[in-house]
RNA sequence: GCCCGGGUGGUGGAAUUGGUAGACACAAGGGACUUAAAAUCCCUCGCCCCUUGCGGGCAUGCGGGUUCAAAUCCCGCCCCGGGCACCA
C-alpha cells in the first residue's frame, strides 16, 4: 500500500481489475430478485459534463448498494445517439455526423469508465445504429396499421432565406439563428402519433405512481394532459352548408354567445372570408399573427386583435346572427381551434367586443345583483342563475350545463364531450440524421407502409449537409427513388426522420436483451426484468420524455411487445448542477470539465464532492473549495488506516467498556447511512454521517492503544469501508484491501447495524419557559414526566425565569421538550 | 402569460416532517509543528447587547395569522429556477 493517497495510481488498477473480472456484467437470474436502475442515457455531445456526472453517480450509487443488499441489478448504459448537434457540427466543421457520434460516443465511454460507474458494458446500446432504430421502424409500421400514426397539416418554423425549417431552439426572438430572417409560419404534411387516444388511461395511471414518483411531476403531467369536461357545439354558418365546432366548459352561457372567434390557423380562416370583401383584411392579419410566438399570444396582457370574416354563423338556441371574427389569442391546437364568445362572461371575450362593438347579452346573474351589460366594465366568470335565457331562465348554471346541453343533443347541435390539452405527438423531422420513417409515396397506391421484411429502411449516408433548404435525404436520389410494396411501380421514399424523443421512448425494453435479433425483444427477459425498479434524471424531462415513454409502453402493450403498461416503477429527478448562480453553459464561460477534477482529485474524491455537496433532487452549486474537501477526506481516511493498521490488534469479539460510547457510535451510524441510502437517497447526510465516525476515530486513536481496543476500531473501519464503497469505490476496495479484507467490495454484504447498540441511552431535553429555552437537561432515555420537571425546577436559570410565578401548565414531550407554563 | 418547484450564517447545506435552528463541510481568523513553505493537528466562528461565569435580545426572502411551541401549517406579497409540445 502506498504511503500517501494518490487517486492517479489506484483508479485505473481497480477499473482494470473490475473490467477484467466481469464485476459489473448481469444476467437472468431466476433464482435472484432482479432490481432495474436506469440513469436517462446521455446524448453524445462530445465530453460528459458535470450533470452527467452527478446523475450517474447517484445512479451508481444506488446500484452499488442495491447489490451488496442482494439484488441482482441491471445497471446498463447507451446512447441517445440521433439528434441536431451532430448535424451542425456536420455543418460547421465537414465531419459526418456518423463519425461525429460515434467518435464522441468511444470517447465518453472512456470517461464515464474513468469514473468507475458499474454498468454492465455488454449491453450498450446507441439508438443510430440500424440494428436498433430497425424495431422503431417496425413499431411504426404497426402503429400505422392501428391507425396510431397519422398524417396531418402543421404549421412550422420557416427560415425563407436558408430555405429550411428550423426547430423552436433555432428561432431566437422571432428570427432565424443562423441568418436572423423573420421566421415565418409554414404549413406542412405531418406524421403524428396518435397520444391522444391513451390520454385517460396516462392520466388515470397516474394514481398507480402516485407510491413512487414525486408529487410535483405528477402534477405538471396531470396538468399537461389538462382534462375537461364540456360541450361540443355546432354552429351552422349562414349561408352554407357546413358547420363551425367548438368546444366549450361553459354551456351554461350559450345565450350570451354573440360572435364566433376563431384561430388564424383555421382552415376556415382562409375559406369564409371568400367573395366577401374581407379576404385581403383577413390574410393579412393572420400573416401578421403567425409571426407572434405562442407564448406571447397566451398572454393576459396580450392586445387581443382580430378582424371580421365577412361571414356569420347562427346560434343554436336564439338564432342570432353570430360575427365570425378571426382573433389573434384563439389557439388552433386547444379545443377545436374555435370559440364561442360571451362577452359577458368570459374576460377576453369582453375585451374584444368593447374594442369591436359587439353585442354583449348578460345571462347570468350573479346572487343578489343585477348585472347591465352596458355599465360592465369586465366580464363576470363566476356563478349564478341564467336570465335572458328562454326556457332556461332561473336555473342556477352548473345545473344549465347539464340541461343546455341535454337540448342541444336532441337539436342535433351539440353533446357532452371530454376535452383534452394534450396534443398528438407530431415526429417528424426535415432534418438527416435521424430514423427514417418507413414510408413509400406511390402515385397509384397512396400512402404505403414498407414491408417489415425490407426493414431497416436504412439512412445513407453519402449526404451533402449545408444547414440551408430542404432535408439533406431528399436530395439522395439512391434512396428517394423506389418501387410500391403494394403495385412494385415507381414510388417515393418519404424522406423525414423521426423525432429523437422516439429512440428515447422504448430504449429502457431494449436493454433487457439487447441481444435479440430475430425481434425486438425477448419477452422472457421482459418479464423478468421489467419494469425500471428505479429511473434517475433531470427534472426538466417530468414532462415530455417521460410522457412520451409512458406513452409508448402502453402502444407497445397493445401492439403485444410487452406485457406491462408502466415503464417506471420509482422516478427520482435530481437538481441541475450549476456554478456562479446559473446552469453551466458554454455562453457563460462558467463549465466545469469533469476530467480535469478525475485528474486532479480523482473520481473518488468527484463522486463524493456531488454527493456531500447537495440532497439529490436540489440543485447544486459547483465549488473548486468543495471538492479539495472531499478530498482531504479521503487522504484523512487514507491515513486513519494507515495507522490503526500498524496498531497491534487483539483477536477477541469483547467490547471492552472505555468502547462501548464508541460502539454505540458506530451502530447508530450504520442505521443512519442504511435508513439514508435506502429510504431517502440522502445522501449527503449519509456522508456527513460517516466522517463524524472518522473524526471519532481520530480521537479515539490519541486515547485508546491496548489491543481490545484497536480491535474495535479495526472492525469499525472494516464497515465504514463497506458502507463507503457504493460512494468511493476505488480507495474503499485498495483501503479494504490494506486492511486484509478478501474479494471485491461489491460482492460484499452490507453491514447490519445491531438494534441494542444503535438505541439510545441518554437523551437531552430542552427545558423552556413559556417556550423558550431555558436550560437543557440530560437524562436517561424515556423518562418519566415527573423525573424530568423535579429535575428541571432545580435549574437556577428555570427558576429565574419562574420568578415564583404558580405553573399553569406544563407539555411534555418524551426525550424532546419540557415546556413549562406560568 | 400558463403549469411546477425553491428561498436557512460569509458559502454549500442540516434540522427524518410542529418540539434545543445552524449537524457535516467550505471559507475566514488565531495557535502548534517547520529554517521556511506546503501538508497536518488544535481552537474560534449567525447578528446584536451588558465587562460580567453558567446571561439577555433578535434571527430561516418580506408582511400577517394559527399554536404552549412554526424553517416546518394557513393567507397575501417579493425574488430566483425548471417546463411550455421541433434542444435532448
Amino acid at each position: 500500500m502506498l504511503a500517501e493517497y494518490k487517486p492517479q495510481e489506484i483508479e485505473p488498477k481497480w477499473q482494470t481489475t473490475w473490467d477484467q473480472d466481469k464485476l459489473f456484467k448481469v444476467s437472468d437470474d431466476a433464482s435472484k430478485t432482479k432490481y432495474y436502475l436506469l440513469e436517462m442515457f446521455p446524448y453524445p455531445s462530445g465530453r460528459i459534463h458535470m450533470g452527467h456526472v452527478r446523475n450517474y453517480t447517484i445512479g451508481d450509487v444506488i446500484a452499488r448498494y442495491k447489490r451488496m443488499r442482494g439484488f441482482n441489478v441491471l445497471h446498463p448504459m447507451g446512447w441517445d445517439a440521433f439528434g441536431m448537434p451532430a448535424e451542425n457540427a456536420a455543418i460547421a466543421g465537414g465531419v459526418h455526423p456518423k463519425q461525429w457520434t460515434y467518435d464522441n460516443m468511444r470517447y465518453m465511454k472512456e470517461q464515464l469508465k474513468r469514473m468507475g460507474f458499474s454498468y454492465d458494458w455488454d449491453r450498450e446500446i446507441a439508438t443510430c445504429a440500424p440494428e436498433y432504430y430497425k424495431w422503431e421502424q417496425l413499431f411504426f409500421i404497426r402503429m400505422f396499421a392501428k391507425d396510431l400514426v397519422y398524417k396531418d397539416r402543421t404549421y412550422l418554423n420557416w427560415c425563407e432565406s436558408c430555405k429550411t425549417v428550423l426547430a423552436n431552439e433555432q428561432v431566437e426572438d422571432g428570427v432565424c439563428w443562423r441568418c436572423s430572417t423573420q421566421v415565418i409560419l409554414k404549413e406542412y404534411d405531418q406524421w403524428f402519433f396518435r397520444i391522444t387516444r391513451y390520454a385517460q388511461e396516462l392520466l388515470d395511471n397516474i394514481e398507480r405512481l402516485k407510491e413512487g414518483w414525486p408529487e410535483r411531476v405528477l402534477v405538471m403531467q396531470k396538468n399537461w394532459i389538462g382534462r375537461s369536461v364540456g360541450s361540443l357545439i355546432r354552429f351552422a354558418i349562414d349561408g352554407a352548408g357546413d358547420d363551425i365546432e367548438v368546444f366549450t366548459t361553459r354551456p351554461d352561457t350559450l345565450y350570451g354567445a354573440t360572435f364566433m372567434s376563431i384561430a388564424p390557423e383555421h382552415p376556415l380562416a382562409k375559406s369564409l372570408p371568400k367573395g366577401t370583401g374581407q379576404e385581403t383584411a383577413v390574410k393579412a392579419f393572420v400573416d401578421k399573427t403567425l409571426k407572434e410566438d405562442k407564448i406571447t399570444r397566451t398572454s393576459e396582457t396580450y392586445e387581443k386583435e382580430g378582424v371580421f370574416t365577412g361571414r356569420y354563423c347562427i346560434n343554436p338556441l336564439t338564432g342570432f346572427k353570430m360575427p365570425i371574427y378571426v382573433a389573434n389569442f384563439v389557439l388552433y391546437d386547444y379545443g377545436t381551434g374555435a370559440v364561442m364568445a360571451v362577452p359577458s362572461h368570459d374576460q377576453r371575450d369582453f375585451e374584444f367586443a368593447k374594442k369591436y362593438g359587439l353585442t354583449i347579452i348578460v345571462v347570468i346573474q350573479p346572487e343578489g345583483e343585477v348585472l347591465d351589460a352596458a355599465a360592465m366594465t369586465e366580464a363576470y366568470e363566476g356563478d349564478g342563475v341564467l336570465v335572458n335565457s328562454d326556457k332556461h331562465n332561473g336555473m342556477p348554471n352548473r345545473q344549465a350545463m347539464q340541461a343546455i346541453t341535454e337540448h342541444l343533443a336532441q337539436k342535433g347541435r351539440g353533446e357532452a364531450t371530454v376535452n383534452f390539452r394534450l396534443r398528438d405527438w407530431g415526429i417528424s423531422r426535415q432534418r438527416y440524421w435521424g430514423a427514417p420513417i418507413p414510408i413509400v409515396h406511390c402515385e397509384k397506391c397512396g400512402t404505403v407502409p414498407v414491408k417489415e421484411s425490407d426493414l431497416p429502411v436504412l439512412l445513407p449516408e453519402d449526404v451533402k449537409l449545408t444547414g440551408t433548404g430542404e432535408s439533406p435525404i431528399a436530395q439522395v436520389d439512391t434512396f428517394v427513388n423506389t418501387t410500391c410494396p403494394s403495385c412494385g411501380g415507381k414510388a417515393k421514399r418519404e424522406t423525414d426522420t423521426m423525432d429523437t424523443f422516439v429512440e428515447s421512448s422504448w430504449y429502457f425494453l431494449r436493454y433487457c436483451c439487447p441481444d435479440s435479433h430475430d425481434k425486438p425483444f425477448d419477452p422472457a427477459a421482459l418479464a423478468y426484468w421489467m419494469p425500471v425498479d428505479q429511473y434517475i434524471g433531470g427534472i426538466e424531462h417530468a414532462i415530455l420524455h417521460l410522457m412520451y415513454a409512458r406513452f409508448f409502453t402502453m402502444v407497445l402493450r397493445d401492439l403485444g411487445f410487452v406485457a406491462i403498461s408502466e415503464p417506471f416503477e420509482r422516478l427520482y429527478t435530481q437538481g441541475m448542477v450549476i456554478k456562479d448562480g446559473a446552469k453551466m453553459s458554454k455562453s457563460k464561460g462558467n463549465v466545469v470539465d469533469p476530467e480535469d477534477m478525475i485528474k486532479r482529485y480523482g473520481a473518488d474524491a468527484t463522486r463524493l464532492f456531488m454527493l456531500f455537496a447537495a440532497p439529490p433532487e436540489k440543485d447544486l452549486d459547483w465549488s473548486d473549495q468543495g471538492i479539495e474537501g472531499t478530498y482531504r477526506f479521503l487522504s484523512r481516511l487514507w491515513r486513519l488506516v494507515q495507522e490503526i493498521k500498524e496498531l497491534p490488534a487483539a483477536e477477541t469479539e469483547t467490547i471492552p467498556p472505555s468502547m462501548q460510547d464508541f460502539q454505540r457510535k458506530l451502530h447508530q451510524t450504520i442505521r443512519k447511512v442504511t435508513e439514508d441510502v435506502d429510504k431517502r437517497f440522502r445522501f449527503n447526510t449519509a456522508i456527513a454521517a460517516m466522517m463524524e465516525l472518522v473524526n471519532e476515530l481520530y480521537k479515539l486513536k490519541e486515547a485508546a492503544r491496548a489491543p481490545q481496543e484497536v480491535q474495535v476500531m479495526r472492525r469499525a473501519l472494516q464497515h465504514l469501508l463497506v458502507m463507503l464503497s457504493p460512494f468511493v469505490p476505488h480507495i474503499a476496495d485498495e483501503l479494504w484491501e490494506a486492511l486484509g479484507g478478501t474479494g471485491m467490495l461489491l460482492d460484499h454484504a452490507w453491514p447490519e447495524f445491531d438494534a441494542a447498540w444503535a438505541e439510545k441511552v441518554e437523551v437531552t431535553i430542552a427545558v423552556q419557559v413559556l417556550g423558550k429555552v431555558r436550560a437543557t437537561l440530560t437524562v436517561a432515555v424515556d423518562s418519566p414526566q415527573s423525573e424530568v420537571q423535579s429535575a428541571a425546577m432545580v435549574e437556577p436559570n428555570v427558576v429565574k425565569h419562574i420568578e415564583g410565578k404558580p405553573i399553569k401548565k406544563v407539555i411534555y414531550v418524551p426525550n424532546k421538550i419540557l415546556n413549562l407554563i406560568v
